[in-house]
DNA sequence: ATCTAATCGAGACGGTACGTCACGTCTTTGG
DNA sequence: CCAAAGACGTGACGTACCGTCTCGATTAGAT
C-alpha cells in the first residue's frame, strides 16, 4: 500500500486504522462535494481525526494519495461466461452500473474525470487500470456476437459499446441523485439497443 | 447581463470591455483546467488583464460571476421542422453535439456538472434554462414519432432519449480530446438507436 | 488663500463655502483624534460633505490643505505695552493660554508636534512663523526686565522663558482634559516664577 | 510578557527572539516618526523580520502589542533618600530627564500622547502606571518640603510640581532635537524654580 | 439669448496595504 | 520511532481605501 516496507525497526508502529481513516476522509469529502485539488492534507487530516504529520509521513503528495484511493474503488474485474452475447454484456454492464451507483465510487471517479488535466498521472492509470481492460472486455464480447450472427456486422463495434456505455457514464457524471436499479437498468440498455427504437 | 438598465446614472460608466474579458478569463482558465471553487476572483481579474476591484464590483461573489458565464455560452435552441422523426432528432443532436465540440462551453458545464453540489443554485438554473427545455424537445419529437408509427411505442421514451443524448453527454463529461464531427457522430447514433445492433 | 488667482475667467465659480467646510472638516477630524497622516483627503471630504474631486481641485496634498489650515487658526500677535515686566508677561502668556484653551488649534499644533518628522515643511513654517515671534517677544521683555532691575541679570534668561512656557505646552501636549483659566493660570505661573517656591 | 504561564504544552516553543525584535520593530519605526494608528502589523512583520503569522500569533491587536511595548520603556521608579529636599527633586528630575533623553522612549510616549483618544485604554495604563506614581512622589517631597519649612507653605504644591517637571516634558512632546544634559538641566530648574527669577 | 468653460457630485479605474486563512514544514513533548 | 500539538514562513484571498479619471448636470461669465 504504501510502497516502503518498514523493515521491522524498532520503535512505536504506525497505527493501521490510521491508513484506511486517511482513505476514508478523501473519499468522504469528495463525496461532500470537495474537488482533488480543492481538497488539502490538512483537511483530509482533520476528516481522518488524526495530525497533519501523520499524513505527510504516509504520502508526500495527494498525488500519490490519491493513487491509494483508487486502488481502495478498484473492484474484481466480471468475468463473461462466453455463453451467450445478451448475457456476458449483462455481465459486463450490471459491474459496471454497481460501480454507478456506489456513491463514494461515483463521486471519486466524477472528480477525477473533471480534473483530469490537472491530475494527468492518476488519470492515465485509472485509464489504464480500470476503464481499458473493461473497454476491452466488451469489445471481445461484440465481436464474438458478430462471429456468431448475433450482432449485425455493418455497425461499427466501438459505437455499440459506447451507445451500451454511455448511459451510465452520463449517470455517473451528472451525479444523478436518482437510484438505478443496476440489474433492471443495464437489461433495458441492453434490450433497446439490440432490437432498436424503430418498428422492425 | 447585469441586468440592471442604465438609468443613465451619474458618474463614469464601467468599460464594457471589462466583462467580456472578465468573461473570457473565466472561460480560458476552466478549460485549462482550473475547478469552479478553485477558481479564485483574483486569478480572473489576473488573467483578464484588469483589476481584482473591476471584477468585485462587478460580481460580489463567484456564483453570481458564473451565472453570467453561463448566459454566454447559452446557444438558441435548434427548432425541429416536425417533417420526419429522424431529421428533427438530427438537428436536436447536431445541436447538442456543436456544444460538445465547443471547448470552452463544455469545459464549462463539465466543471459545473463536477460541483453540482458546491454550486446549488447555478446548477438548478442550468438545468431549468438549458438541460429541461432541450430534453422536453427531444420527448416531444419522439411522442410524434410514436403516433406516425415510426418509433415502436412499447419502449420508454425516456430510455429513448437517454441513449441517443448519453453518448455525447460522455464525452462532455470526459473532455475526449479527439474532434468529433457533429454531423456525422449525431447520424450514426440515430441510426444505430432505431435500428438497433441486432439483425433484423 | 489658495495661491493662484483666478484670472476672471469664463465658467462656474468655487464654491466659497467649500473651502472653510474643508478647513473645518480637517479641524474636527484632528480634534476628534485623527493624526495628520491617518488623515485622507478622502475622509476629509466626506466629513466637509463635499465630493472629493472637489478637494483634489482645491490642494494637491495633504502638505498644502494643512498649511491654509494653520493660517486659519494663526491669531494675532499680543502686543505688550512696555509699562511694566510683569504686566508684559502677563500679555504673553496669556495669549498662549488662550491658545491652549481653544481646543480644536491645540489638537492641530499637537498632532503636528508629534509628526514633525513626517510634515518638515510644515513644522518648520509653524515654527517660524508662530513660534519664532513670540518666543522673541518674550525674551525683549525679559531683557528689558534685566535692565529695569526687575530680573535677575545672573539667570539664563532662555531658562526663564522656558519655565514660564513650559506648563502651558505641557497642557496642549497632553490634551489635558480640564479646562484652564487663562488669566488666571498664566498669573500664578508668573508669579511663582519670579518670586520662587523657597522662602525669601 | 504575554501573559499565559507556559504549562508545558505540546508543540513547537515561540521563538524567544522574535518577541523582542517585534518590540524593538515598533519602537524603531515610532522613532522613525510612525504614529500608533499608522503603524501596521505588517509593517512591523516586516521591519521586526518575522512572518505577519508571527505576529499576529502573539498580538491579536495594535493595543495589546503597544501595551507590552510600553512595558519595555517602563524602568524602576527612583527612590529619593528623603536627606534634603533639594536633592530629593534633583533624583526625580533627573529619572525624568533620562527617559526625555532616550529617544525611542519618548518617541513613543509622545506618539501615544498625541493619539490618547485613539488609544484609551493605553493611555489610562500609562498614566496609572508610570505617571501618577512619579507625579505622587514628588508630591511627597514637596509636602515634606513644606514641613521642614524649605518650600513656602504658601504655594499651591501642584503648580510648583508642573512647573518643575513642565520643560522636560514640553521638550518630549516636541521632540526636541538637541541633547540635554540630565544632571545640569534638571539642576538649573530645581534653582531657578527654587529661587525665582526676581532679585531677592 | 446663446455659447463656453469651469465646478460639482457620482462613480469606475488601477494600485496598494491590510488582516485572515490555509498550506506544508519544522520542532517539541509525550507515549 | 510514532502521534499530537503547535510555531514558523509563504502565499493567496477578499476587503477597504487612496488618488486619478470620466461622465452628466449645473452654473455663470462672455458673446
Amino acid at each position: 500500500m504504501n510502497a516502503e516496507l518498514p523493515a521491522r525497526r524498532a520503535g512505536r508502529r504506525r497505527d493501521p486504522a490510521a491508513d484506511s481513516a486517511i482513505i476514508d476522509a478523501v473519499l468522504d469529502l469528495v463525496t461532500a462535494g470537495a474537488t482533488l485539488t480543492g481538497l488539502s492534507l490538512v483537511a483530509i487530516a482533520k476528516q481522518a481525526g488524526v495530525s497533519r504529520n501523520s499524513v505527510y509521513r504516509r504520502w508526500k503528495t495527494k498525488d500519490e494519495l490519491y493513487l491509494d484511493v483508487l486502488e481502495t474503488i478498484n473492484r474484481p474485474r466480471p468475468a463473461p461466461t462466453g455463453a451467450d452475447t445478451r448475457g456476458d454484456l449483462a455481465v459486463l454492464l450490471r459491474a459496471l452500473a454497481e460501480r454507478v451507483v456506489d456513491e463514494r465510487a461515483s463521486s471519486m471517479l466524477r472528480a477525477l474525470n473533471a480534473e483530469a488535466a490537472t491530475f494527468p498521472r492518476l488519470h492515465r492509470r485509472y485509464f489504464e487500470e480500470i476503464v481499458a481492460p473493461r473497454r476491452e472486455a466488451m469489445n471481445r464480447v461484440l465481436r464474438r456476437g458478430v462471429e456468431r450472427g448475433e450482432i449485425r456486422p455493418d455497425v461499427d463495434p466501438d459505437l455499440v459499446s459506447e451507445l451500451l456505455v454511455a448511459p451510465l457514464l452520463a449517470r455517473m457524471a451528472s451525479g444523478g441523485t436518482d437510484r438505478l436499479d443496476p440489474e433492471r437498468t443495464s437489461r433495458q440498455i441492453i434490450d433497446l439497443v439490440l432490437s432498436g427504437a424503430a418498428p422492425s
